[in-house]
DNA sequence: CCCTTCGTTAGACAAAGTCCAGGGTGCGTC
DNA sequence: GACGCACCCTGGACTTTGTCTAACGAAGGG
């Protein structure tokens, strides 16, 4: 990743990049994703797509949303049940996760090491590990 | 956890030890929780619950488990959108996610150590690390 | 015996997400 | 230009997961 200017031209090269027929709704949901550089649920990018005029229906954002996690566009963040922020860093990082206010902070894996992991099972392989570190304020 | 059998009198003990009122539905649903000792969905304790003739309400599932957590007893683990597993293996530990059959691994967290992590952000304190890998049948 | 507290229940409700049938739109072919 | 086809978008119905509420019953204390 770049391009520091998302513009909707450039979102368009990116969705082609991936294969993904770069059309009207998905171009805007990628500009809302990446230029808000930011974690967001679903229902954020219905919302952020549709403070423009054109409506963009709910069935097409979450199509479209898992078109991109399919390509490998966005990254899915899963950290309470029915929360699912879309990550637009696609790069391997892990999150801290504010309990009380629902905040989502990036940790990069650079320097992160996990030590003494067992063998995968039997006939597996892995497709990626999330380290979630759940935090709250300290005076709650 | 030092009682291998789970009978219904050493549940009632144990949600007494944890300051719970032992009611025959919270008898019966520790029980479930303990004897099977794996992750279970609060769906499927609602059926394996019910599958003994008297019936008990979805409210009272979900009353109970929330409690249960509240206690200490049963930890949540998150795997997926909408999939919520309690856990009463309540010893810090890991997991691998098979993401294609569902299927939930523990990974002792003994002899594992993370790091490199930065430290935490100003006033807040560490209530859980989760780490999730998740795996794939490897011919998929 | 009344009152309060606690636990359970059924059903209504809410949020998140998927499915489906219908209707463009663009494109290649004739 | 007309047709057929593939793809995409849409609204609405539906499903799933979980919460809320009002009513009821049992236990205990005065």
């Amino acid at each position: 990743m770049k391009t520091t200017c998302h513009t909707r031209e450039n979102m368009a090269d990116l969705l082609r990049q991936r294969g993904v027929n770069p059309t009207h709704q998905r171009i805007e949901i990628a500009h809302v994703l990446f230029s808000h550089g930011q974690h967001l649920s679903a229902d954020q990018v219905l919302n952020l797509v549709n403070q423009r005029s054109p409506e963009t229906s709910r069935a097409t954002v979450y199509n479209t949303l898992n078109l991109f996690l399919e390509k490998g566009l966005v990254r899915e963040v899963i950290v309470d049940a029915g929360k699912v922020f879309y990550d637009p860093n696609t790069i391997p990082h892990h999150h801290f996760y504010d309990v009380v206010s629902g905040k989502l902070t990036d940790i990069d894996s650079a320097d992160i090491a996990i030590t003494g992991l067992p063998p995968l099972p039997d006939g597996v392989v892995t497709e990626g590990v999330d380290v979630i570190i759940r935090v709250r304020p300290q005076t709650a």
